[in-house]
DNA sequence: TCTCATTGTGTAACCGGTTACACATAATAT
DNA sequence: ATATTATGTGTAACCGGTTACACAATGAGA
């Protein structure tokens, strides 16, 4: 089999030094128009592609990227991924997929592994860890859809808005005594969502119940279905998550309670599911897709030493309505 | 800042040669008791790190995979990429993750540049290429969900099975006008299916439907409104993807039929997604995760040249039965 | 004419590992 | 006693790039 050349190969089929080929190839320094010429032709001929370990080694640095988030398997981040990837490539890096299920020893490890790759800097949407890790790190860091620490560039939605939207529109369509699902406590956009909801309800005239429940789909319904049962009269419902709302839908259904006629359900997160549904679940849909893109951008300004216009770039949230509502127009 | 200490560094406080330091870290030469000793305290004093890019360049091999799907979006990926990247983690693997589109040059592109970097191996779930490509690549490569080539270790669910089982289940609920919502022409899962389900009917005195639909929601919504209406007295529908069976399903509540009773509808695949739905999707589960775990083993075993026991692995399907169809039990 | 800046090029060290090979010593076989 | 084998170690070349630095040649400015 042909061995590949290498830049060596390349030098001596043009007949200039190796200094002026890698010259040529990073567009640094100095080189003549005959010279590059000659490269050009040579690097053609042997078919010369330059060996991106090797650069790696004396560069200390790689196009790679390290995406850590909680579990892809959760639908909201296959998307924010996707867009990850695709301005990734676009700017050449490429990405590797870190699932850390929240926990910080599998996230340490995948930070010291990749450290020792020379990953050209990292996007980070868990916050299991101390800051304190990420802050002496002096790898690139963004942190996406939770924040970190003041330190460290955030993109996320507008949590707090996006919840007292979803409220008002809840409380439009005379919801009088709603149950609020709020995530995990101590997570940022989960205490942010409750924090906008409270905001949209104070000095209103309603009753409301705040029942904890975790990002998960059987533990919603079943928190659901329980409520649903011991509470008298709930006529609107707020999860924190499409996954939960979907799941608070089901246990509505389960129960024979109509939707959006007895129960009206609103959603967060904007994900595929909730237009899968049947009736469509009305949510405030974040731009997945547009968070991502963000924040991979912003990695890649620091990592080639851009100043950032912002360090904290809150994406605007949408709501989106469908069935599960009562709507004047349907 | 402290620079990291490099081998040599190690050797010069251990009293020994870079050689016994490298012998002693890949286990791999002779080693005196008392060498190890002195290295291992040595490692400990400097917080030593091995350089994994300077590994590589001398090695030729990376503890990187490059992982091909069409797009992670798709809600049967994830679940995929999860169990690969799980294992991969478990044996020292890191995963790269490239989403295709499903087009030729996108992975290409990523194969080059993948090997440029030295990547260990290659897991592809897209059968876009030319098998030809693969071939002569001489990178360890094994084929997800869809065989690419003979030669290239494979995969996949037991697809004609599945769609056999879900078919009789169909007749067994007395379903009598069928529609086969298949997948795109040529390609192999979509193509299994059908088969299973042309051999499922086989000599059976129904009447059938075949419709080509993508993977895709708001397709398959728009094709299953438009047959719904259009053929007399469907009563059973069998869709190849339990997006689809979603699409199929949100098509007949807004038609105002009701599933089971006026039409049942089975699905492909075993997403949550059929969980979550209302009423539960009936439907064939593929053990995703396993077939995930499975070709991540399998990769690696090539990857360590350590030989296969077979080249081709079926993982069973197991028919879930939700609420999308009769159940004399429900 | 004599600086001196600008442009252009090559040599060799360096990044941080692995490993072929030479060399030494001790134990065992002949 | 000698050959052979197993054990243990160090030197230096190598993987394939980047780049500091030395050195030319050329043209402009004083």
């Amino acid at each position: 089999m042909k061995q590949l050349a290498n830049i060596r190969d390349v030098a001596k089929e043009a007949g200039v030094s190796v200094a002026s080929v890698s010259r040529y190839l990073n567009k640094k320094g100095y080189i003549s128009e005959e010279a590059k010429k000659k490269v050009q032709s040579a690097i053609e001929l042997l078919g010369y592609k330059p060996n991106l370990v090797a650069r790696s080694l004396s560069t200390k640095q790689t196009n790679l990227i390290g995406l850590i988030v909680p579990d892809i398997t959760n639908p909201f981040f296959p998307e924010l991924a996707r867009a990850v990837e695709d301005v990734a490539l676009s700017y050449g890096y490429t990405v590797i997929l870190c699932n850390s299920d929240e926990e910080a020893e599998k996230e340490i490890n995948y930070i010291e592994m990749l450290k020792q790759k020379y990953v050209a800097g990292f996007i980070v949407a868990t916050n299991q860890l101390q800051a304190s890790h990420y802050e002496d790190l002096d790898i690139p860091i963004v942190a996406l859809d939770r924040m970190i620490h003041d330190s460290i560039p955030t993109v996320s939605s507008n949590n707090i808005e996006g919840a007292r939207l979803g409220t008002s529109y809840l409380l439009e369509q005379n919801c009088q005594n709603i149950v609020f699902m709020r995530g995990p406590s101590g997570l940022g956009p989960a205490d942010d969502r409750l924090a906008g909801f409270l905001e949209a309800i104070e000095g209103k005239d309603i009753t409301s119940h705040i029942i904890e429940c975790p990002f998960n789909f059987e533990h919603s319904e079943r928190i659901a279905k329980k409520f649903l049962t011991e509470i008298e009269g709930v006529d609107g419902i707020f999860a924190s998550t499409d996954v939960s709302a979907a799941g608070a839908l089901k246990a509505a259904y389960s129960l024979g309670i109509s939707v959006p006629s007895n129960v009206q359900i609103i959603g967060f997160d904007g994900i595929s599911l909730a237009g899968m549904l049947t009736p469509g679940l009305t949510t405030v849909a974040q731009d997945i897709y547009k968070l991502g893109a963000i924040a991979m951008r912003m990695l890649i300004k620091k990592i080639e030493d851009i100043e950032l216009d912002d360090k904290v770039i809150q994406v605007p949230v949408e709501l989106v309505v469908r069935g599960t509502t009562r709507s004047e127009l349907r």
